[in-house]
DNA sequence: ACGCAATACTTCGTGTTATGATGTATTCCG
DNA sequence: CGGAATACATCATAACACGAAGTATTGCGT
């Protein structure tokens, strides 16, 4: 796909995956993986970012010896969500502008 | 609307707002505005990559005493237009995964 | 026992891109 | 006469996705 469409859904999506209940990073870009798929480097830029933004919590948790880091969405988080389903229905209208059958000069 | 989401939907709005028939920057925009606004710097940076790309081709006339570039859409252009279309069904299937009512736990 | 894949996360450098600020120059209208 | 509209250009900046490379552990096949 498009880098530049990509790149609108990515932070949505990462909430997206989270919204029924933590999750963390490995799990995420698996889960993703059929719909959109993203580097490890970029999830974590994310997931930096939404936490930064107030949109996630983090715990840092043991698991199998390993640390695993689990986030978890925010009211702001869901909030962001609701505002993505009100900027999809602009996009529909900039989509039918575009493929639009315009009158041939 | 979130500029991430934009981004994705400018190059292809500038090649459809061609697509009729050769037009220039300033027409552009004001056709383009009640569906998707976007600054002069930015049209003339996207034109001017887009010519680089292949997509237009440009004719410099005369009108009223000033210069205006002519932009009209190549066979690349038209093609760019297509992928669209295709990138935009997997755009709804991520769309659908994102606004899914999951299993809350 | 050894090695490789899978799990899990981090950091760094780079290239692409949108945008505000600013500039230039002409025409039109009140 | 002055300001808005027309028309395009350049520059600096900040956001962002991503590849590359690194660290460290677990699990599995041979």
């Amino acid at each position: 796909m498009d880098i530049q469409l990509k790149r609108g859904l990515l932070d949505v999506c990462v909430l997206a995956a989270i919204k029924d209940g933590e999750s963390y990073g490995y799990r995420i870009i698996k889960e993703m993986k059929p719909y959109l798929e993203m580097s490890e480097s970029t999830l974590y830029t994310i997931l930096k970012r939404l936490e930064g933004a107030g949109m996630l919590t983090v715990r840092t948790a043991e698991h199998d010896g390993r640390l695993r880091k689990y986030y978890n969405i925010t009211n702001r988080g869901r909030a962001r969500l609701a505002e993505f389903q009100e900027d999809w229905k602009e996009m529909m209208t900039v989509y039918r502008f575009v493929i639009r059958e315009g009158n041939k000069q």
